[in-house]
This record gives C-alpha cells, structure tokens and sequence, in this order.
DNA sequence: TATCTTCTGCTACAGATGTAACACATGGGC
DNA sequence: GCCCATGTGTTACATCTGTAGCAGAAGATA
C-alpha cells in the first residue's frame, strides 16, 4: 500500500489516537498544514476507500481506526525506496548512509541498539 | 528535488550511462516496463524541464545528462522517507529495520562495513 | 535526390493528489 | 420542538504522473 505525503500525515495521527475524527485529527495538523477541516475529510475518506482506514459512526460523526499497522506502512515505505533508489537491496542503503549521512548521537545510539538485537537473534538462532 | 517512481527507473540509467539518448533509455528498460519510446521521451523531457537532466543536442538526437547527482537524490529520497514515516530521524528507521526486517548475509555485511566506516570516522574526529 | 527511418515537439487523456467550497443532515441544548 | 453548531456527502478544480499518438523535421541510404 502506497501513501502519499497528505495521507502519511493523517495516519501518523491516526496511529498514535485511534478511533479519531476528523476534526481530531486536524486539531492535530493544523498548524503544521494550515489544512481546512474539509481537506482532512477528504483525505480520511480516501484513506477509507483505499481500505487504509476503517469507519464507524457514532452519532452523527465519523471515527477512523487504522486498518493497516503502522509497521506494515513502513515496510511499504522501505521497500518502495529500496527499489526506487537502492538497487532494492538493503546492503546498498546501508552503505549509501554509513559514506554520506551525518548521524546525530541519537541515531547512533539507536544503531547501537539495533546491532544488539541482531547479535542476540543469530546467537539464539545458532 | 522528488523523483517519480518512472522517473527513478529513468534516472537509474542516465547514472549509469550518460550521456543517453531516448533511445538508449528505451532499450534498458523496454523489457522490465514495457514503455513505448514516447512514454520515455516524456518523462526524459519532464526531467529536463524539473532541472534534474541537462539536454545537448547532437545532429538531430538529444542526449541527456544528470544535473542532479545520485548521492543528492538518495538523500532527498531518505529525508521524504524519514519525515513520513520515521519522525524524521534515522533512529526511528534503525531501529525499525532492527526489529522487523529481515536482512540478508550481504545486508549484514553492509552493516559491518558501515559500522567500520562510522568507527574510522569517530576515531579520527576526536 | 527521393525515400526511409528515426527523432523531435506538441497534444492528449485518465487517474492520483492537494486542497477546498457548498448544500444538506442531525444531535444536543434551550 | 426548534435552532445552531458541527458533521456528512458531493462536487470541483489545478497539478502531477503514467502512458502514448501524431505530424513534421532531419539524417541516412540507395
């Protein structure tokens, strides 16, 4: 499932405070976007006929639950870059980061971390 | 800059090769697209007007060129994929990869050389 | 030079995306 | 029960993207 850059914003939202409204969840993006309410509902409702987003109503307004993880959306969204601009390999993005990204001490520390967590899963696996 | 998903397809072969007529682009990717060599003039001509491509002609054949290095849309490609996705920082990807993607021998490998190079670089910096 | 091939520039068109207005429905407060 | 605020569904429209056809220009070939 491919997400746009509007559609990633709402669900970012949408995952961290399921079931929201709309207007939920242009509260939430409003200063950042400067969207209108009916841009939000726009989005939502695109989001529900890709079956992205479920809906329920209660009263007369809509609340949005994710249907799609947010884990699955990021692997789309890995997987889309890879085979757009990596070979679709992740050795490639890796090299590409360690020569030509700065990392801040927090990435690095998260690296660290990541490190740990593969060297535990193939010491279990072994 | 943003790159399409056909632009990408496009612009992994001008990296490769330039300077590339149509032609040439056709031939590369006619068997994994299918694109009809209008299809692909398109998209070479929407990348010159963009300013990713530089166009010179040559008797009565256009070739094109990068403008736009690699390296540059990789890391504009990261940064969209980062503020989508991943609060923007590498952190939320490396861990993210560290806990639900799996990675190949050669991702690994990557992943050690990258460690190196971030080591080296640290070294010497301090 | 007449013709063929190939390239260019222009035009087209459907679907996705960003952004929003508007008319109408309805639940909640008085 | 009536009105208002708020929500809904519909429609709109510009831009971007994917995909391509066509007419005319210009090398190439015989």
């Amino acid at each position: 499932m491919k997400l746009s850059e509007a559609e990633w914003k709402a669900m970012n939202i949408v995952w961290r405070k399921a079931p929201v409204s709309a207007r939920d969840v242009l509260e939430d993006v409003e200063c950042e976007t400067g969207w209108s309410y009916s841009t939000v509902k726009t989005i939502l409702t695109r989001l529900c006929d890709k079956g992205v987003l479920s809906m329920r109503k209660r009263a007369n307004t809509s609340y949005f639950a994710p249907k799609l993880s947010e884990n699955q959306a990021r692997k789309s969204a890995i997987r889309n870059l890879l085979d757009n601009a990596f070979d679709g390999t992740f050795g490639s993005l890796l090299q590409h980061v360690a020569k030509e990204e700065k990392l801040s001490n927090k990435d690095r520390d998260a690296l660290a971390e990541m490190l740990r967590e593969l060297d535990e899963r193939k010491r279990s696996a072994s």
